[in-house]
DNA sequence: CAGCGACGTCAACAGTGTTGACATCGCTGT
DNA sequence: ACAGCGATGTCAACACTGTTGACGTCGCTG
């Protein structure tokens, strides 16, 4: 929930006067300061600059920096779980809003998303994402251990790919829709290599994008051939 | 601990005197470094304490330590493509024994890893890996675009995943063949969330390892189907 | 109004990667 | 063989990082 840094007393930056920090605040403005920066880590020292209190204050709201990030990634789970609208039959466009959203979510905040290497945020963000996707893959025709094995393959490949691609872009303006998959250009010796040679140029047209969603289509028709299948 | 002043040139064996390093002995004890350790991360100083030396003589040899961590990361995908053996024309066990060869290593040096993300490492072992799995979807009957996306696919699973079962299992010793996918039992209400309710018991018995495989399968029958429907 | 807990502030600690100055080693050309 | 010179190890230092403990102040509760 990102209800606006509305508790803070002193609104007017009025000098070094104590600021009031409250969970939320220092979340949205950990967003802000991850959105803005680009870069692939923030710091607590930034933070509290940007807060306006000194940066040892949010140890006062958060155990430590990993439970900072935790509850900013589980935000950003959240969100992407709200930007759900499809309707709860159509399982696979739910599937695809689910893993978009993700993927822009990251890309956005580029510091956040390497943190989601580590999956369960334990936040109530994270069950919300997972019961979406256990509804949708039940409503193919999946159950038992059918069901929950492609829940976690589409919860893996689009974390972890979503993560990916969010730390190799972390440098570049963030409107950009897509990115090549491969930094530069590929090239090798046709005698050791040829395949690379061949297919080098192919490789350099790859948009990371495309790659993220081709994947998200194998495993939901890895989940109807499986629903067929009985 | 040298002294400051010369004189310590001993020769001998290993002791505490003035080491030439190169390149290949920086990543052999950089390697063993982050097996026994076991860590997610390794720094610089460690490595130098290990190698006898001060910890930026480092720097002589590598231009920084992202360089080092990737020389490191390509050594591994060497020895991923090493230990594969099946006939080049079995296609599917080829991949399937890069796959395990690479979660295997990464599993072992998880400091390493990590460092997966970041996909192309420059280096002569990672070209061996693209041309193995370029070949094999080849001879799967696929080319052009269609075996292009199968590679990057198969390629983006295999190093996100296993770095991310390697960050994961870091704490714990590295004898385990498997781990569970979850690190605690995930409970929800069931009134709001049913589907976790029902099968959360089912998801703390996925293997990681498993769900890995299971991935690994499902782009390989994906080239299947794609190299049949032509 | 007293008390007491929550909270922001400050200084400090133990780490990290990295750089520049310095000295020494070992190979080169003459 | 010797001067030279580049490659390389050493050391101190810098700019960061996350985190902790002591201290004082604020604001709510009894």
């Amino acid at each position: 929930m990102t209800t606006a840094t509305g508790s803070n007393r002193l609104a007017s930056h009025g000098g070094p006067g104590k600021v009031r920090l409250d969970r939320d605040s220092i979340i949205s403005t950990g967003l802000e300061l991850a959105a803005d920066t680009g870069a692939t880590t923030i710091s607590v020292r930034e933070l509290g600059a940007r807060l306006g209190t000194d940066p040892t204050a949010i140890y006062r709201h958060f155990r430590n920096k990993e439970a900072l990030m935790q509850a900013l990634l589980d935000e950003l789970n959240a969100r992407a779980v709200a930007a759900v609208t499809a309707d709860p039959g159509d399982w696979r466009e739910r599937l695809r809003q689910l893993a978009r959203a993700t993927l822009s979510s990251f890309t956005s905040y580029p510091a956040i998303a390497v943190e989601a290497t580590v999956l369960t945020t334990h936040g109530p963000g994270e069950l919300d994402a997972i019961e979406l996707m256990l509804d949708a893959f039940a409503r193919a025709g999946l159950d038992g251990d059918e069901l929950v094995r492609h829940y976690a393959l589409m919860a893996s490949h689009v974390l972890a790919t979503a993560a990916g691609i969010a730390r190799g872009r972390s440098g570049r303006p963030s409107d950009e829709e897509s990115s090549p998959w491969f930094d530069a250009p590929i090239l090798a010796d046709p005698r050791t290599h040829p395949r690379i040679a061949e297919l080098g140029a192919k490789m350099a047209d790859l948009e990371d994008r495309d790659l993220f969603m081709l994947g998200v289509e194998a495993v939901i028709q890895s989940a109807e051939r499986a629903a067929a299948a009985r």
